[in-house]
DNA sequence: CTGTTAGCGCGTTCAA
DNA sequence: TTGAACGCGCTAACAG
């Protein structure tokens, strides 16, 4: 059953080591010792020991290969240093630096990530990604985006610990957040486009309700107005934010009465739709239409032009979220207002954007 | 301190909810009933209880907002339904799609994912990845690629738990392992190349010692000598995976002596450069040059044309990993033989090898 | 089917 | 500074 689906399988080796006595304990080093269990957990806890039984007690642990029991600790101290993350059921490249942004300052406080997703299968025994969490006790939830349901935090709201979202806060949803500035980013890579002499503006944005995406929109609508440029209405494309429609939306803004000279995608999986839908139509990228991606690091390197793209501080954000977790975990004040951190991210320069010299 | 770095940070919102009592325990339920510990411990074991008392409970519960406490029932049990990932320092896009892959489906059984990296952050107050695993007392440990630290799952194999790789096994380790059928892959990918006629092969794979990169070289060298094609030594460059060293090491392919017709990339990161070598040096991909590609599912859309890759199947390794796990966890019978699981995956056909009618 | 009891590994009293 | 005793929340014995 489990070599269902295999190509190609085979069984080898004699035998799994079986070294399976279960893990030493304080008992078995006070029995190596004769110290009380009490003097042991002080050491353990860096209170003071003689420097004698320190010394016992070190060789003693080393001997038996003494590991502490940390959900033994947790259920004593009632804290379990452990964050819960929860991801989104699609899946965007930069999820996972930031997943992994966010352990790795986690791990250098001590503290463990116990990751899930949102995905909603349909088995009816699977548990909620939101109750393994609480039911595992974590001591808080770093929501990374984008929830399409946000209740889930809610409840974890409710319980009272604290909630940190990144990438994108549900309205109503009282918890810290750490996002890009994302008005600033739609600004900036369309004051590019403007710079470049470009006046007749296209823009790919996510749906009504897309918190993130609406922020870019209103940077790219910003940036425009103040250049006294007007947008005409089907030079605006809301599309779900997967490559498929991305590449459908970017085919009707090509195919508008009058064809955007410059476009602006608003994320990742648009922007790869908008240049394979570039390509497909024909045109040449940087020549027939410039265009300004979102996040798309890599693939702005294998575009013919190299792509200039709208880049998150994808590390910076992960940091602060993980910062923030750890403060509020320190001193769980719960009458601490809300902290909503905006980063400014920047633009990563190709060759996309052509100059239009009129 | 949190908000340092930050472009905008606002101060917004009344209060957090406070409603910081601790959780809800067997007792309260006990206070609310008049029913044992016992017999509430046998209800959310779903053991058999009166139904009248099951009502009883049950309405308790949610008046309570009860939620069973995880790691006091670990404590008891002496296991703790978790599994530690392990996700090597460096980041490969396809590892979200396996770490996500193992956590849905482990939640579907009750386990949860603690997910670690491996990365060697300098701080000396940081923990070790594997040792903050094993203090938490995962059940077992998965892997994710590709541990140039293989030393630290040694250790998680000797406590005795059930450690599997994804995507590469140490040599030595003494694990289960999912990868992909490599040496299938380098074949198929090659003889998608010489079917189109291509007799002067080139291809960039990880440098020595490279499990997985080895398997898919071999695979190159046995189609191209089936077919009776010698390569030159010049035609294999060997690199670090990454980008950069992918970029440098097509420059050198394409440098030979005589240029190679048709290039097999043998990793993600390593068909990036190849790309980006091949648009810089003006050369057109397809057609001077013909390609095949590693696993860059999205990338292949946006070259112009769109390129030609092997693409393993994700889903279907990380669901074998956790399935292979879970099947430990469920009969931990050590004396079980390893299990060795290869995959194939498939070639995704762009336009990137160009037909050679000689 | 239910209740009583004991103890998982550890941290914290309080005395000594 | 150390040790004895208790309890965190839960489950596994057993007896009823």
């Amino acid at each position: 059953m489990s070599v269902n689906g295999a190509h190609n399988s085979r069984y080898e080796g004699p035998k799994l080591s079986t070294s399976n006595r279960s893990p030493a304990t304080y008992k078995d080093i006070q029995r190596l010792t004769g110290l009380s269990l009490a003097t042991i957990s002080k050491y353990y806890n860096g209170r003071n020991v003689l420097s004698s039984n320190r010394e016992v007690i070190e060789s003693a642990a080393t001997e038996l290969n003494y590991r502490p029991n940390a959900f033994a600790s947790s259920l004593r101290r009632g804290v379990t240093r452990t964050v819960g993350v929860l991801l989104p059921s699609f899946q965007v490249p930069f999820h996972l630096e930031i997943v992994v942004g966010i352990e790795k300052y986690l791990r250098s406080q001590g503290i463990g990530v116990l990751l899930t997703s949102n995905e909603q299968d349909g088995t009816p025994s699977s548990v909620n990604a939101v109750e393994l969490l609480l039911s595992r006790r974590v001591d808080g939830i770093i929501g990374v985006p984008a929830l399409s349901d946000s209740s889930a935090l809610d409840t974890a709201v409710s319980i009272g610990i604290p909630v940190v979202t990144v990438d994108w806060c549900p309205s109503g949803l009282d918890a810290d957040s750490v996002t890009l500035d994302n008005v600033q980013a739609g600004k900036v890579a369309t004051q590019h486009l403007i710079d470049h002499g470009h006046r007749t503006l296209g823009a790919l944005v996510g749906e009504e309700g897309m918190w993130s995406l609406q922020g870019r929109l209103d940077g790219f609508l910003a940036a425009a107005r103040a250049a006294g440029i007007t947008i005409a209405e089907d030079h605006i494309q809301r599309a779900p934010l997967n490559v498929d429609d991305g590449y459908a939306a970017m085919m009707r803004l090509l195919a508008a009465d009058t064809r955007p000279t410059a476009v602006f995608a608003g994320n990742y999986d648009l922007t790869v739709g908008a240049v394979a839908a570039l390509n497909d139509s024909g045109l040449r990228l940087g020549r027939d239409v410039s265009l300004v991606g979102f996040d798309s690091v890599e693939l702005a390197q294998v575009t013919r032009p190299k792509l200039t793209v709208y880049v998150q501080p994808v590390e910076q954000i992960a940091t602060e979220a993980a910062r923030i977790m750890n403060a509020r975990l320190d001193t769980p004040d719960a009458s601490r207002s809300r902290i909503v951190l905006e980063l400014p991210g920047h633009l990563q320069i190709g060759a996309s954007v052509r100059r239009l010299s009129d």
